[in-house]
DNA sequence: AACTATTTATAAGA
DNA sequence: TTCTTATAAATAGTT
């Protein structure tokens, strides 16, 4: 780029490696800023140097732009789209032909944009889809019967599981009703008011998974 | 920047300043793959255009970059660092230093990196840090003695809402244990228990907010 | 950290 | 959109 082009491939030489970092560092945020003023654009950067140091801008807010980027399309689209940014402008046509076809393929697989096959096309494309149905149906079935086999193992009554925590969580209901009567019966004070709302709502079938509801104040 | 110098500000016509987007935005991402490469850095970029359509850039991974942003330092570290890097490295030496204390003080308001405080400071530290704590406890206590009283207005009879709620949760459980217990002794199909089992159980407090909580097979 | 010779980016026009 | 072109900006190598 100046008094002799350089070659686009890692610099050897550290100390040149940094000062280029820098130097053109900055000039990535000089045009990234510029981009957002003149052209209206919402932009988020973040750069890494080699030694772990973290550069970022954002023209609105970084949680902002990182969200709304996930708001985008998902899936094969997703990584359609970002290919298709990767590469730029000067893509392959063969390549990007070839893409188009991939999504088209996956639309219609997912039953979308059916519009434009004929009665042939249709036929073939609702065998295959049954055959994927079939094959993601036994599947669950399948899930499904070596759940069931692992609890009716597991039940050494003929009381259930589940029957077992109704009843579990039925008592302690009785019990935790009982507690609060008592409770509203000796004249309340602010602390036992407080106290009694502190207490956290067990909710039956999330005990394995960190359930972290507590009964808020205030039912409107 | 070129026949003619441009000020940087939005432009007005917009059809220039979808071909200036169009050309700049080429050259902010040439640019960061040329830093990316030649420096090693890491390196995200996200823009949107002034329509909402998207542009990304990673040198890696976006998700592995945005991740790697995350784990650096939170709260005023993070603005100290982000406004560090916003100024670039011409920041007055005063700034700087301010900044260098406020981070320090705020630390250790936080009890943190407290080694190098004299016994007089630490004394201090401690009664400001007291009196804080007595400005959100009543902060606190008033806005809990605010919302009983507004719950205590809304009781219509003896029995309070949360009694209420609990009888009302008591009354379920019991029905769908009944329910449950019927469904059990007709023979039980695979189909059966999987519907049983796509059961959605209720919790009791969380009416409002949406529960989408599901039993999941499998106890252990 | 400056300098400066060149390369690159790009605004305006075609 | 894309190409052209005159000129502004960025920057590699040097000091």
């Amino acid at each position: 780029m100046v008094r002799q082009k350089i070659e686009i491939k890692k610099i050897d030489n550290l100390t040149s490696r940094q000062v280029t970092f820098s130097k053109r560092r900055r000039g990535l945020f000089k045009k990234a800023k510029e981009l957002a003023t003149l052209c209206d654009a919402e932009i988020a950067l973040i750069v890494f140097s080699a030694t772990g140091r973290l550069f970022d801008y954002s023209s609105s807010s970084m949680t902002q732009v990182i969200q709304r980027r996930k708001a985008q399309p998902e899936g094969i689209n997703r990584l359609r789209q970002t290919f298709l940014n990767q590469v730029g402008g000067d893509i392959d046509d063969a390549i990007s032909k070839e893409l188009t076809a991939l999504t088209r393929e996956y639309k219609q697989l997912n039953g979308e944009e059916l519009q434009d096959l004929s009665m042939n096309e249709l036929a073939r494309l609702e065998r295959v889809v049954e055959s994927a149905l079939g094959r993601v149906s036994k599947t669950k079935n399948d899930q499904l019967m070596f759940e069931i086999s692992k609890l009716e193992t597991r039940a050494s009554s003929k009381l259930n599981l589940y029957e077992i925590e109704l009843k579990k969580e039925n008592e302690m209901l009785k019990q935790q009703a009982e507690k609060k009567r008592n409770a509203t019966e000796q004249g309340s004070s602010v602390e036992s008011i407080a106290n009694s709302y502190g207490f956290r709502a067990r909710c039956p079938y999330e005990d394995k998974s960190a359930s972290d509801t507590a009964l808020k104040l205030g039912y409107a």
